[in-house]
DNA sequence: AATGAATGAGTCTTCATTCAT
DNA sequence: CATGAATGAAGACTCATTCAT
């Protein structure tokens, strides 16, 4: 029965590992290339199977397409959603913490490779694609923005933060935290890990000049002279 | 002044009113459909001129698109410092006229066409054509940002804000004024005139409580109780 | 008894079985598409058993698409030979007899699915492959007519018909049971029996009436007032 | 004025030359080899057109091969009741202007290069097309028999046959002239003149043997010893 | 024997590009 | 400059066929 278990999973097993693998390459492809530059063969070669695996897999182009769009969206959501979970709830430090779970964000849910693939596709297919990215927006930002207002109005019900409007929070926490990252992602690239905690360090500064209760300004720095 | 008028305003006769039209179709349908997926004669069509009279403009597809983003640069480019020369210099009521101010950068740079189609063909097609992009890098966010920063440097030497590091609070500026319009651009559509009134309003509003020199929080809203 | 009933009509078991489903499969998909259009998948499919195995019983497609033919000719043939043993010997009601063996040549020979299979096959494929039909015509129409014109020329013989070509006779025979089921054949339909028992009464009636010995004609019908 | 007009005309009367061949090619490759098996890249060269002309023309297969079933159609009926007018109406020897006017249907009408070609297309691909073979099947047979039926039915009206179904006995008219010649038609030959003129004789002969009016059995043969 | 995968060829279709009119 | 045609190269997708399991 063991001996033939193995005989059972192997089947399943080697098949998803070669639609992981298929959906890993293809989402790089249509990454780098675009939907209508992106060619199958090249998928193919690049995920290591033949062209044919792809189409008994997928079915055609634009299936493998949505099949990675799905796949982006639920790793991003998820990653986004365990993030969310270390939002420091009664910090000691708020910038300190504030700023660590910062970087956590920019590093683990914008930075990496999901996010960044999935703001690309987006931004280019989303148009000529009605419906396909439904999923992502319901899910993504929807969710994750109204998430994030809610730890801020706990924040805000602890005192620790002055804010009338909790949404509006979390979208400026997000625009300030990014800021300093915006250039390197329209053309592309990948910010060093100094580069995401410096970021994060300046976008919470700022966000609590204008949001911390008290004098809250931080000790490092814009100190008036 | 009639003359010219006629020239500049009217769809300009021959061969000028020919290339500007395909150029602007160009941008549209690479915009539309991405370098790979764009269709000359679809380009052609769309510029109401023969297939042919595109090639005797341009060359071929790869020399157009550089045409369309030489020229989506140059007028971006254009719109954006002639923007920032509406800086507000010494302003009465500072948030009133920094929100003005943000609205038309908003609403003549950011959300205009050539804005839109810059952004996603830099994302798009920015890895592809490395040194394509090159001119509008330097020429556009290069000095609009230190132009940005400039200006706020002088609004803090003349004790309007606090800051210790102006191209930081350039950056920042325009990541909160553009915060609340960010999924709007992700998906292509283009923000109202009353959105980007409330966005820049609401960046205005935040970029103050941080940086304002004196109690500078707006009267308006998120007073602490 | 019971023995070999079980393997004469049920599925016959085991290897017989599946040769036999795939080769009713191809027929039926070749005869559908056409031998360039049909799939073998597909064929597999119909017959329910793996692409392999048709594969490992006929080698090829072409070697498939032979051993339909082969099949289908010596079905027919067989069906062909053994209604014309029923030909009407010493008929009492020569109209009625020869009606009921037009029915009976009609039904099992010409609107059965080997008939409509073999026809549709040879005019679609039978240029393309000289030789293939080769034996279907020596065995097929060959001593078919013969053996018709020969019972024929019996009757001739025995003074019920009036006939100085046997052969013609017989083509025209089958040409006039034949005459009212012409555009359902094309269109690819099958007839009813009451189709095929009025089409088989017209051509009857009128054959007897151009080559019936004396009185001869109907007396159901068409009589002259 | 006129000079121009060659300019004018000259462009859709290569076109229609074109848009034609392409059309004649397609008929013949489409015969040759079924539908599915048809290439166009071999349907080009045999017109003498690029590839990219007959796409221009005609969009792609599907749309090509209705052209070409909507051509052969039109020509086919067109040349059917063309003959259909030439049938005899006062003949004086019937026999002989019948059979006259059986060669020139069988001529004109069924070994021609239309006939043979609708028919083979309706029977390859009438099954998978259903409604494309529509427009044949009501301009085609439908108004044909009945029209050859008129015919007979007047020739009943002025006494020469005797028959109670004018639709059955044009049926089987054309059953019987094309009874010779089926076998040939099966294997995708073309018949010769003089087949065709022996082929309409002998069904002419039997024909009225069962349809004339009076002694009206041919003398030539047949006769009673 | 069945299944999934792979290979290689082939076909439809599109497209950039050029030429002639 | 517009039009229609032609060329040549891809690229999506299918399919016959083979291998390994």
């Amino acid at each position: 029965m063991k001996a033939t278990a193995s005989a059972d999973t192997l089947p399943p097993r080697g098949h998803n590992a070669k639609r992981t693998s298929i959906v890993e390459a293809a989402a790089a492809v249509f990454c780098r290339e675009g939907f209508a530059g992106a060619n199958i063969d090249l998928i193919a070669a690049e995920a290591g199977v033949s062209r044919q695996t792809v189409y008994n897999h997928h079915g055609d182009k634009e299936k493998l397409f949505a099949a990675v769009v799905r796949d982006l969206t639920e790793r991003s959501n998820a990653g986004v959603f365990a993030t969310l979970g270390t939002f420091p709830d009664r910090p000691a430090d708020l910038e300190a913490e504030l700023t660590a779970f910062a970087v956590r964000l920019n590093r683990n849910c914008i930075c990496n490779r999901e996010g960044k693939f999935l703001r690309k596709l987006i931004q280019a297919e989303g148009e000529r694609c009605p419906g396909l990215f439904a999923d992502w927006r319901e899910q993504g930002p929807g969710r994750t923005l109204s998430a994030l207002a809610a730890r801020f109005a706990r924040l805000a019900h602890a005192g620790l933060v002055t804010l009338d409007d909790p949404d509006l929070a979390a979208r400026q926490f997000l625009a300030l935290i990014g800021a300093d990252l915006q250039l390197v992602f329209l053309l592309g690239g990948t910010p060093s890990e100094d580069e995401v905690v410096r970021a994060s360090a300046n976008g919470v500064r700022s966000f609590l000049r204008a949001f911390a209760r008290r004098p809250a300004r931080s000790d490092r720095a814009a100190v008036p002279s």
